[in-house]
DNA sequence: CGCCTATTTGATCTGATTCAAACAATGTGG
DNA sequence: CCACATTGTTTGAATCAGATCAAATAGGCG
């Protein structure tokens, strides 16, 4: 049953992704990982780095960014158990930003060889992995549509939306609440506005019973005006046009 | 010599990624293309279509774009000659966003199963192309770090830095020149600006004497300045890390 | 020429930033 | 267990980048 929750988190991941055969699922579970334990807010790997590995996160939040010269922070996306956030480092040499932790994290990195391989003995697995790279594009993009065309509000009720399904998505979260540990500056650097701003945003989401988001912990209180207000659409994030078999 | 440009303008993209041996080279060139002309404006694939090949940009200027709910719209990418700007169809079924043309363009449409196809027998080809979605994800991260941080001048030098830089790899610009035929209404949803704006920090950069932009035709006049005010670091573009053979 | 589209200019308004300070939590060492 | 330091949140006031609205001007082009 291709549908079984495996043990290990990529299995598990891929599975959301593609319908795996048993030889395809015993290949991932078979690749050699270091495990490794990262405290809060430090890199994993930075920007102008030439890493030989990734990184599989196993637990906690993770974020990409990168710092302008003048000290202004972008955050690129966040990522959750089960994703590997720079794969893109298999194909792209030279790291062209930061990717670092936001809570204690447990990741097991792996070997570009022993990817490399993976993808050459199992073609369906390079191409779900291929896949998993164009949805985090797909997701750059509609933060940009968010940055370039929406008002704070707009966008933070977009941005916990979306990491509401993400995270329902692989069983971290139920229908209404999730768990989102950040701060508030981090918040602003994910939605390009000021903390200052952030703090008055979620007053008035608050205000407006749509969410409430304490102690690391997001409720959504009224989904379908959350949607409404962040013009949210799924379908970027790509869940339900799996790959057949 | 790998080196040699060639006159399929997919195998001269190609080779400035990868070095591609003879065998690669002619099987790209076997690629079935489905030669079109389109007018300027024209939808080449539109959000929500689940489209069965692919678009190769033999000639002109096209970009991705979506337009919120509310009618603003945002432009995620230009495209231009040998780039495939809706590769990631091959994998996403679903268009999350549009691509279109900003001037009259001629494309090869490349059937999905040619692609898949060559991509099982070259998997270093299909490296390749999977490299160029990573390049791709990176240039959005790239304009998104200007839409959450930079302001417009910096934005608008930035955008010419890139497009300059870009043009220039293919042979489409030589050191300070180059075309550019986009409105300002065009500029700003690039840059997440409005019209009017556009025209004013145009006004700008013109008086600081960094750049002329004419009828279609952009005139670098400063190259330091502008790299200087758009805190432009070409790194993102990975052009310069290409794969060994 | 007259039409349409693109550019330019001016005046006004507003979402969001900045600066500054108070306040609440959370954790640390004595 | 409290005092203190640290980090995160909240509030207020002033300012600003950029949007919006409205209208004028300038180019193409059939």
């Amino acid at each position: 049953m291709a549908w079984s929750t495996h043990a290990h988190p990529l299995v598990r991941k891929m599975e959301s992704i593609v319908v795996l055969s048993g030889e395809e699922r015993d290949a991932l579970s078979a690749l050699p990982l270091q495990i490794q334990e990262l405290k809060a807010d430090q890199d994993i790997v930075r920007e102008g780095d030439r890493p030989s590995r990734s990184c599989l996160l196993l637990k906690g939040l993770a974020c990409r960014a990168r710092t302008t010269a003048e000290g202004r922070r972008q955050i690129f996306s966040f990522h959750i158990a089960g994703e590997i956030p720079d794969l893109q480092s298999l194909h792209l040499k030279t790291m062209d930003h930061t990717l670092q932790t936001n809570t204690p994290c447990t990741v097991g990195l792996i070997q570009h060889e022993d990817l490399r391989g993976l993808c050459e003995r199992h073609p369906r697995i390079s191409s779900a992995f291929w896949r998993e790279t164009l949805i985090d594009a797909a997701v750059f993009r509609e933060w940009m549509l968010g940055l370039g065309t929406k008002r704070a509000e707009a966008r933070m009720a977009h941005f916990f939306c979306e990491m509401l399904v993400r995270l329902k998505a692989v069983g971290l979260a139920d229908s209404d609440t999730c768990p989102l540990p950040l701060t508030q500056a981090e918040l602003g650097s994910a939605l390009g506005i000021s903390t200052v701003h952030v703090n008055r945003v979620l007053q008035e989401l608050r205000a407006a019973d749509l969410v409430e988001l304490t102690r690391g912990t997001l409720t959504v209180k009224d989904w379908a005006g959350l949607v409404r207000l962040g013009g949210f659409d799924p379908t970027y994030l790509h869940q339900h046009d799996r790959m057949a078999a």
